[in-house]
RNA sequence: GCCCCGAUAGUGUAGCGGCCUAUCAUACAGGCCUGUCGAGCCUGUGACACGGGUUCAAAUCCCGUUCGGGGCGCCA
């Protein structure tokens, strides 16, 4: 017999044989019945056992999280007041689990961050976790979709590097045969070099690092970067495609699981469109106005953008900013090159993305690499792409996981990450 | 890189110079209980991160180490 879900008991109509599997979440042992509470990834059962000693017996040497085979009965009429039952006919140990557990799965206890984490599969198995990565899913399947029907191509780009991306974030530094080589921080340079290879629309999915010693709950490094280039575009049309992909991402999830992610205590922002703009200089004045000197060409300080993002309801766009704060591929404003056709895509205080349009001609590009101090030669790879017919671009950086966390209202970013690489933990 | 803060049973905590043979909850082990659902009741096992110092006396005060948390900078 095939075995059927947890949630799909829902369906039945009452006195079918059923087969589940699952976890054995809680064992309630009483004198003549015993109760187990069992767990699959869908919900919650309670399996009753009554009437059979032998049965019994076997389910009172049970251990909490012990993986079960259940096989009985599907009762509709259930005196159990908290979940589906199911009066158990047999009962196979699939695997025991070893007690006592690290991390209760339902202990009225606290857990701290660090047995959390040394934990994560224990931790992960609590459903207001695991939901969490359900939801992260489906904003990036929303994400895809927008993706797909707007032409763009989903690609890979290398990881293992030979330059450091943009010259200002810390890098790690790997082993490569003979050679030194770098863990990428960003797919920038590479995407770019696909519009030179003709190909209109590119995105990518995929790890970005950090060699950052930040220590917030905000970064990580190594994080889930969602990134795009569109040839023939400009940094208005990179912050639409930008505004129509989080509102996506964020509907999709809406759409799908909001209810059920309702029940878990998590309440969704769908954002509304359009996102407001400011300029850099708007934000200046809104700094000045709270009686805060500030100078040009500075970028915001952390304190500085609560006070910003505390005037500003949701999603919002920070444009033109200084050439000074931002990397070498920026292209300026012709009127006044002291500014550059970028942006910020701004919830609040947390900076969620960051896009331009980009230098396209290679003499402007070589320029910019030696004002900011690099070496143009350990560029070449990259500049020749530019030589033989780049069209103009544009394109944009999306940290999945915070907008995971925007999305749901999480204030670790280590919670909507599967195993977190930061400054302390590179395992599990 | 800078600045704070913390470390007591499996888990989370109380204790902050002698009343500590270290509190409580939860978990775990055993027992009682004819349907529990945060079950209840009884019994039991189980801990002061490491090294040095101060003191008649240290979980408690001081220094160092290790590990961790928060904030800043930087950024997604």
């Amino acid at each position: 017999m095939s075995s059927i879900s947890i949630e799909d008991l829902g369906s039945l109509k009452g006195g079918e044989s059923v087969v589940i599997y699952g976890w054995a979440q809680e064992i309630k042992i009483l004198k003549n019945i015993t109760f187990i509470v069992l767990r699959d990834y869908s919900g919650t059962c309670q399996v009753t056992i009554k009437g059979n000693p032998e049965l019994i017996e076997k389910a009172s040497k049970l251990s909490r999280e012990s993986v079960l085979k259940i096989s009985g009965t599907f009762k509709k009429d259930a005196i159990s007041k908290s979940a589906p039952e199911v009066t158990c006919s047999d009962l196979t140990l699939l695997n025991a689990s070893a007690t006592p557990l690290p991390v209760g799965i339902t202990d009225p206890v606290e857990v701290d961050f660090e047995t959390r984490f040394n934990n994560r599969v224990l931790d992960l198995r609590k459903p207001k976790n695991n939901i969490i990565f359900a939801s992260k899913s489906k904003i990036l399947w929303g994400i895809r979709k927008l993706m797909e029907e707007e032409g763009f191509i989903e690609v890979q780009t290398p990881k293992i590097v030979s330059s450091a991306t943009e010259g200002g974030a810390e890098v790690f530094r790997v082993k490569y045969h003979e050679k030194d080589a770098f863990l990428n921080q960003s797919p920038q340079l590479y995407k770019e070099m696909l519009i030179s290879a003709g190909i209109p629309k590119v995105f990518e999915v995929g790890p970005a690092f950090r060699a950052e010693e930040h220590n917030t709950n905000r970064h990580l490094n190594e994080f889930t970067s969602i990134d795009i280039e569109m040839a023939f575009s400009d940094d208005d049309k990179a912050m639409q495609m930008l505004e129509l992909s989080v509102y996506q991402g964020l509907t999709e999830l809406m759409d799908t699981m909001g209810k059920e992610l309702e029940q878990y205590g998590y309440r969704i922002v769908v954002p509304k469109r359009p996102f407001p703009r400011m300029t850099y200089q708007d934000g200046i004045r809104i700094l000045e106005e709270n009686g805060i000197s500030f100078n040009f060409g500075d970028d915001f300080s952390s304190e500085q953008l609560k006070i910003i993002g505390s005037k500003m309801d949701g999603f919002y766009f920070i444009t033109g900013w200084p050439e000074k704060v931002r990397p070498f591929y920026t292209m300026q404003k012709e009127d006044d090159p002291s500014l550059t056709k970028s942006f910020d895509l701004q919830y609040k205080e947390l900076e969620v993305t960051s896009g331009a349009q980009r230098v396209h001609n290679p003499e402007a590009l070589i320029k910019r690499l030696k004002e900011k101090g690099l070496n143009p030669e350990n560029f070449e790879y990259y500049i020749s792409a530019f030589r033989y017919g780049m069209p103009p671009h544009a394109g944009w950086g999306l940290g999945l996981e915070r907008l995971t966390q925007i999305a749901l209202g999480i204030h670790n970013i280590r919670d909507v990450t599967l195993f977190p690489r930061d400054r302390t933990r590179v395992s599990p």
